[in-house]
DNA sequence: TATGAATGAGAGTTCATTCAT
DNA sequence: AATGAATGAACTCTCATTCAT
């Protein structure tokens, strides 16, 4: 019994910081992270403006919280799209379909990403791109070095090349409409791309 | 006599105006547009706090009026570069060059063009697309029609191509270090799209 | 049996009560009543936030506790070395002796008194006057009094002399080092007021 | 005309702090450096909540001033009227009963000093004691040596025995009713350590 | 035109206190 | 009796904006 009440305080706990990380992820989506109100998001979360600070220390530390778990969940959201195709092509193609459907199904979380990549702030900035780092590995690794290995593409460098497809990618997923529709169509932006690698 | 001084108090007036903009685009670019500090902005420009309110009548307002020169000296910069190359293809190779180089050239007004364009205020956002309608007209009527007149691309869609340009463009040169260099190679870009137009 | 288990429940209550008051009084010492955290002492002392409640209605409640036992702690303290030694003028160099010892020994409830006693805080200041009105009348009975009665000291008033030699015990004892050692030496102190008071 | 203008605007500038610092000195002899209330201050000045902020930086820095400011006027107040006494003894009567009427007189400002003096925070309570390090140096200067020098006092070491003249003398000082008169008397407290110096 | 003192709404953050478990 | 999640009043500090000079 007393286990059952344990785990239920810990699902309420894991609950409430959820419902946080969700409002956070609206709010910093909506008015970016400067002009983000910690009480808004509080209280759009069903919480009294302090609860926050019973989960996270300050306003910075709740936005580094949600990136990471963002790029955590964009990382698994792509490869699991990704992996189950073997052809490197059909894998590039599919990950500017994965990543733009990220965009649409996770849109505040993305833009807040897309927002802190664009935005002012340096150290932030580089932080997310540190948290992106497992996927930057992946475009090298599980799509251009099996591509170029199989004479699919040509002998370009995996890293810079990754940089390249995911600078393309993080600039063209950054615009889109309201609904999170990226305004260019993946398979436009792939076969851009493979038409630069092919041969 | 008075013709003069009213042309003196002009330009007096207009050089004021003319360093209040180049500061604030220091300082929006260092800070973003929120975090920005409109006393700063007067100080740096050598004037005082109140100042900036004889010429702008919000710290908004300054913005947009540095937005829609920005984007003004934006296109001046692209197609004086541009235009004097007769063939398409290269034109749009130095649409690429010349619009990384503004970002080199003018590195504060670009990041502030930027910073809006992937940050979270969707009317400002809209402002910048506006300001920057010219640009995209520029690269479907002077690059891509006359390119698919002369069947050297494919016959895309001018507008919607524009925009793919456009997008990756921005994308692009959004990615760039701390000297204003951006990340890509304006010919690799160039020649990625030019493979997908090619035909 | 129901006896033992009451004792045992009122001896764990009281030692929950102590820790907390122990706690208290380092916490109040460190960081002064308005400074001090509530959170904090509950920890200090192994327990919940909450639990401090179930002993104190509030954080001044727990201080006046602090306060009350502290003046107690400290008459019983110099009481028992005073009373020994016969001599009024020795019972007054034993006072400022013990006195200045209590703050070495008993050092963050030593500290929690002179805050009060020299903080800004009116009521609290009379509470604690109040709380050791008891040694000032210590110091009149059976030092000064008894020294007058044996022509030992001149013929001064002993509740306002009282009053004196408390006023410099305490102002004195306020000054110490960070072991609570004083900056003055009690018997230095004592033969000033020895000197004062001879004839 | 211009001169007169700026002399008025000096002027008022001063004024503003000056306001600002005899309010935060009632603020803070009120309810201690943190329980003061900011806001209170610059209310109590007679301006906005912000107002403070343009004069000083930080609250702490608001103290801090006001600290300087007391430790200045504190010395030149027991300074002026020490100094015309030749006889070294009299002098001593004269610093505590100077010393004494400074409270009176100041009552808030000394009640600050006094609070810092005897609160928790360490490094304020330095940085008072180094701001009346001229006072002490006094009382071994032109109290102290003067008087052993003359043989009216015994040959003590003249540093450690300003140090307890201070002690006593803040300690003393600190305790005195509501209209800021002590409870003890500066001649009585002379006397006992001029019967300590004698000889 | 330029100034800068003054304003005050609003921000992030702290923490004593409550109360359901 | 003990817990600790939740509360929300209150705090310090920022800064866009106003306006008398």
């Amino acid at each position: 019994m007393v286990r059952i009440k344990q785990e239920d305080r810990e699902q309420v706990l894991g609950q409430t910081r959820q419902r946080l990380l969700e409002a956070a992820a609206e709010e910093f989506a909506r008015a970016g992270y400067p002009g983000a109100n910690i009480n808004t998001i509080s209280t759009a979360a069903g919480y009294a403006k302090g609860t926050i600070y019973n989960y996270f220390p300050s306003k910075q530390a709740l936005l580094l919280a949600l990136l990471d778990l963002t790029a955590q969940q964009h990382l698994e959201f792509i490869v699991s799209q990704v992996r189950p195709e073997p052809d490197p092509a059909h894998r590039l193609e599919l990950f500017y379909q994965a990543g733009f459907e990220f965009v649409t199904r996770y849109l505040p979380q993305a833009r807040v990403v897309f927002n802190i990549i664009n935005a002012a702030d340096e150290p932030l900035k580089m932080h997310v791109f540190a948290s992106y780092q497992p996927m930057f590995q992946f475009v090298a690794d599980e799509i251009l070095t099996p591509g170029i290995q199989q004479s699919l593409f040509r002998a370009v460098e995996p890293v810079s090349m990754a940089m390249l497809l995911m600078t393309i990618y993080l600039g063209a997923a950054s615009q889109h409409d309201a609904q999170g529709h990226p305004w260019l169509d993946p398979r436009q932006v792939a076969m851009l791309i493979l038409d630069g690698l092919h041969r």
